[in-house]
DNA sequence: ACCTATCATGGGTGAACACCCACTAATTTG
DNA sequence: CAAATTAGTGGGTGTTCACCCATGATAGGT
């Protein structure tokens, strides 16, 4: 006892230390894989933003993911490159570039999503099906509080 | 609907997504306000071990909160420098020094831990008391899970 | 037709962070 | 007693990340 490993419980008692560590290793782990591939979390970001809602001109895939324009410019240069988007000019506004997921785009989404779900039972491990659902729910209700 | 500034819902599914958000906005928010007194996150955890198992090695202190023996000795000689913690030669080994809480540092860890728990306040806003109950021990769980 | 605003983009900056190496002092081992 | 090991320390490195600015192209207002 007073394994020299342990952490403070002062500390553990804070949930917004558990949330940060925690949190700290999932992004770490997912992070970790898409390295593997040559991808950030970014991409996976824009790819699910495109997925979910559809193609977006360019600043507003931005807006939507509170990343900078300069830094979005280029995330998409990266996944057009590799094909995973087409990048078009706007014909009525050609300022503006609409990004459209691709075939490839949506098939390398779902190996990214496997990826995410692999690293979620990895870390939920000592979970059951329930407190799962559950703590989803309470961050869900933490995370909408904090988007203002 | 379809805000502009809506996250995708696939990412909000994920609850390692909502880990990795959550967490790096708790922690932001309270390494702004340690900012403010000249302080990291590290130096209110060095504090918070030294309250809670007391008198450490330095080395054992760096090996209990997973941080390079280098790194703990520049955060030791700003706390020590600060007068919140003493730095003693061990009379056995005089290779070592241990560190211990002051006065003064366990003045300022109260005061740190008050923010803390302000910031805790601010995110787990939308729960009910049961309910940050209930996350901190679904998230202790995890975390305990973690440190293998 | 000008002037201003907007979009995408390239480039640069600076902070935070985790590592890693080399050196000195002190201890332990053979 | 010599050699190998360990503790603390200073210094440096590489990465990630969020920001910011300047520029060129295009639109819109008046």
């Amino acid at each position: 006892m007073d394994d020299l490993r342990a952490v403070p419980p002062s500390l553990t008692g804070l949930t917004t230390y558990l949330l940060s560590r925690t949190g700290k290793s999932a992004r770490g782990r997912l992070a970790g894989r898409f390295a593997e591939r040559g991808l950030r979390l970014w991409h996976h970001a824009v790819l699910a933003a495109l997925a979910d809602f559809g193609p977006h001109v360019q600043r507003d895939l931005a807006a939507r993911l509170g990343i900078d324009p300069s830094d979005m410019a280029k995330i998409v240069d990266e996944l057009a490159g590799a094909g995973y988007i087409e990048r078009a000019r706007d014909t009525a506004d050609r300022r503006r570039i609409t990004v459209t997921l691709t075939d490839a785009g949506r098939a390398l989404l779902a190996e990214l999503d496997a990826d995410a779900e692999a690293v979620q039972d990895e870390i939920l491990d000592p979970l059951t099906d329930d407190e799962r659902e559950h703590l989803n729910a309470l961050l869900r209700k933490v995370f909408t509080h904090l988007e203002n």
